[in-house]
DNA sequence: CTGAAAGCGCTTACAG
DNA sequence: CTGAAAGCGCTTACAG
């Protein structure tokens, strides 16, 4: 410890600009262009400009530039959760998508100040007022609206934001293309020897993606000559007790079914669950596709198929809208391609 | 996109705290105190200095401030991934770690800047010598051994910096508390009913958790007056692979068993899948838990027991530890509490 | 309790 | 190609 506090001191001495122009024997404003690698310095001033500083141990003070160019470098990413969810348990799309986010932001040469936010009393978007970000990205539940609605005006109040899946349409947004993937997954179904397909989703959520999905799968059912049907979840609840719920409604239903497509992975492990502890095998008794691509579905019992959005193109989407918006450019991509993810669940021996 | 380039342009103007001076009347000094809570000024001033600021809209520049105070409020996260990983695939319990992390830093007053790392030409822990943040936690994979080693650098050349269940002794380090979480799981397993268990694990791994789960075990099969067994775990495989291979090694050796302790739920998943597929079920001839408590382990079939740490106890310890090596105070923390999740791959029926 | 002034460490016109 | 100087927007001794 006693070491330690005479090194603190040593360090306490911050190495400036001003140190590395004596060490090199330039001026200052030439060591700042040579370390920026203006090329207006030449190749031996920028060598020994450089040298200099490696012998110093010296890093520009971000700070200070920022505060001179005016920039942050740094863009905000705001995970909105809800209000009685633990940190921990945060839905792992979005944490596949945070992941991706953060990479395609560093690729670009962006940091990313991460936050996750719920109640009134912790949200707080202001990033670019403090000069903390250049621009916002929003991602996570929909089930929060209070949170929505306030990203919603300091949207409107012409602050730089971006989201995934905004349930208003007056954000900038990205999503998956949840319609093809919905046809994708419904005609896997249909391919796969099942008739009596039945959705379990919703029309009227908040969460568009879900009416988006629905449609779809209305579509290729109608498609194949076949008839749709919808269970529709209940609101309020996890989505596993949402799938499970279903299931029993389904069931009570007295409505024929060979096959489910539950329109979002969380979902659908409900509805296997359910399904299995009431003696329903998957996929002998009734095929099971969800949509997401969580990896819990793919550790499931059976592996349970799904649609994946591609989570790569989404970071880099979501990033480099943002920066379009941040430069007041156009951006007109929205929609992430998926894939099918054919697992047990869905085949039919 | 016309109106809002005009919208731009009039927010081009920074409002600062001289304008905040001139519409309070006051000196631009005395809106830097007022504005900070400096007890100093009077109330009548500090009120009127607040509206002001709220007529103009006005929020502190951070990076002015951080130039002259020297302190950035933010604290760095660094996620270790391994090379060929893909972002969206990184281990869920670091994820769970990163939100309770984020929220912890959050509560004190903390932004978090995220980065996920990987080559070595993506390594860089700077921020403290880029005045980004005061100091760094660094989670994620222990298999990244090059980028352990970069830290570990840093680590000993004075940086502020604590992580998670480092492999090396010499860095400041939180974990959960492996032992007793072991002695947990294997007493639960002796409880249950189950004799011949047998753990899954490694006694060398750079993951030294892995060898302190193990001694757990050895500690409660011996406390029963059991015979302990390891099947050790084969380097450079995903670990469900590992678990699967471990599970046919065991088949192979003749050892008899009826009941399986896997030193982390990843691995578990892969023992239960090829026990599972090979006939062998859950929990009727073989008992089984993990250690993580990941959210995986809740969505298998059968679900699987496991052990889980606090995880809001550990993003508050990460943080807490930091902010003491920061301020150069002694944290003497380091193990997080665990607790088990009995789920019914462990019910003795 | 309040104000005038210095200075944090950079970048970038402006000269040469 | 390089240097001297201004200034980004704050906080905080120093006076009063």
């Amino acid at each position: 410890m006693d070491e330690d506090n005479s090194k603190a001191k040593a360090r306490n001495y911050r190495v400036t600009s001003f140190d590395v122009a004596a060490e090199a024997g330039v001026s200052q404003s030439t060591v700042s262009r040579a370390l920026a690698g203006d090329p207006v310095v030449s190749e031996a001033t920028r060598l020994r400009v450089a040298e200099a500083a490696r012998r110093l141990n010296y890093s520009v003070d971000e700070n200070a530039a920022r505060l001179r160019t005016g920039k942050t470098g740094t863009l905000a990413v705001v995970v909105i959760c809800r209000p009685d969810e633990d940190r921990k348990d945060l839905n792992p799309f979005t944490y596949s998508l945070l992941g991706t986010i953060c990479a395609a932001a560093s690729v670009r040469g962006y940091e990313t100040l991460v936050s996750f936010q719920d109640g009134p009393q912790n949200l707080s978007g202001r990033y670019e007022e403090r000069r903390k970000a250049d621009g916002l990205i929003l991602i996570g539940t929909t089930q929060n609206l209070d949170a929505w609605n306030y990203y919603r005006d300091l949207g409107q109040s012409g602050m730089k934001l971006v989201c995934w899946g905004s349930p208003f349409d007056d954000l900038e947004w990205i999503r998956s293309d949840n319609h093809a993937g919905a046809v994708l997954a419904t005609d896997h179904l249909i391919n796969a020897g099942f008739r009596q397909i039945v959705c379990i989703g919703s029309e009227n959520s908040l969460q568009r993606q879900f009416k988006e999905r629905y449609d779809g799968y209305c579509e290729a059912i109608h498609a194949a000559g076949l008839t749709p049907a919808l269970i529709e979840i209940e609101e309020g609840l996890s989505r596993e007790e949402q799938g499970r719920r279903a299931v029993r409604a389904l069931k009570a239903s007295g409505q024929p079914f060979d096959a489910i497509f539950a329109v979002c992975d969380e979902l659908a492990l409900g509805v296997l669950r359910e399904l299995t502890e009431t003696g329903t095998r998957i996929p002998q008794d009734c095929g099971l596709i969800g949509f997401d691509g969580i990896r819990a579905s793919a550790h499931a019992m059976p592996p349970l198929s799904s649609i994946q959005p591609d989570f790569t193109a989404a970071g880099a989407m979501l990033v480099d809208k943002l920066l379009a918006v941040i430069a007041g450019k156009a951006h007109e991509q929205r929609r992430v391609p998926v894939s099918l993810l054919a697992r047990e669940s869905t085949r039919r021996s």
